[in-house]
DNA sequence: CCGAGGCGCTAGCTCTAGCAAGCAGAGTGC
DNA sequence: GCACTCTGCTTGCTAGAGCTAGCGCCTCGG
């Protein structure tokens, strides 16, 4: 058992013999290649961001493992991008890492970036809306932000605030 | 094969024979059922979430498992509360559904709930709006809720969510 | 009656996420 | 030298997510 060589750190040695046979596959493996990478690189993007992270929190894998719940290997796995986490999962890392689970969820592709941020995010995760009330809030919200843009800076809308503030509350009460 | 009685309809038959058998397990099933009791609430959340949405929406299991790309039977379990399904397939079934995946997400307990204040908070710092707009958004915002609340539960709500979605838009629109 | 199409569900299967057990290598102290 | 601790990784396994094939039931039209 101890005499046999674990593949453990064998890694960069076995890789020169392959280089040898390498150039000859390497031909074949460039078409298949292209179709993997785009589905690889998003897998990539969160282990790679996962790693980035603990190394910067100066954290080993193992400790991460050990504070964020998970396995360490299966950890490695996911630096490496093996293997694709769920969002339990990632919600486990980011408690590790001491950073936001949305973090991760955006890079791993289960959230979509908010550019809109506060309100878009407050409305569609707000728990005492029902969905047709969501779109219509953000329907206005939207149609707002649309006004303003047409309006120009704020110390042109203050006049056509004013004016618009008269009417408006009174309509509103009706 | 024919003769076989499938138990596609069965299992309310099947149930009565349990009933013999289960009262002596029953005392130690209320044991362990307990702690099991909270993590499968969670679970029997999301199902009953979006059997109500699709529901809501009119549209059967199949029609909604075509639309959001995933198998009926698949979809079923997940709305009996017999899968967990994962954020990729949630947000599948959002996108059958039209909802945000986030709502879903919410429920799954990977996305926290913001606070009600959180609405509230957002649109009060959100630099794009005027204090006009925002005091609009917020009058919007408050009504459905009241709306909601006399609706009672998310379940009820279609009726009045279709009576809502007729006169709140066009109160907009003037 | 039949067949066709729809409904929601059962059963069995495949694949992979996530784990435990263990490896080799590096560093430290005796 | 040894033993110990740490590091990141390999290997093999199991549970369960998600699928396909097909069931029984219902409605409709010929």
């Amino acid at each position: 058992m101890a005499t046999e060589p674990r593949r453990g750190r064998g890694e960069p040695q076995s890789a020169e013999p392959t280089e040898r046979v390498g150039q000859a596959v390497e031909h074949v493996g460039q078409v298949v290649g292209q179709a993997q990478q785009a589905v690889e690189h998003a897998v990539e993007d969160i282990g790679s961001y996962i790693r980035g992270q603990r190394e910067a929190a100066q954290v080993s894998l193992r400790q991460l493992a050990r504070s964020a719940g998970v396995s360490n290997p299966y950890l490695s796995q996911v630096e490496r991008g093996l293997r694709k986490p769920s969002a339990e999962i990632l919600q486990q890392i980011a408690k590790g890492l001491q950073i936001s689970a949305e973090a991760l969820y955006v890079r791993a592709g289960i959230l979509e970036e908010r550019p809109a941020g506060k309100v878009t995010d407050a409305v569609l995760t707000d728990p005492t809306l029902n969905e047709r009330q969501k779109r219509v809030l953000l329907d206005v919200y939207e149609s707002f932000r649309r006004e303003n843009d047409l309006a120009g800076p704020a110390g042109t809308v203050s006049a056509a605030d004013t004016a618009g503030a008269a009417g408006t509350p009174n309509e509103t009460r009706k």
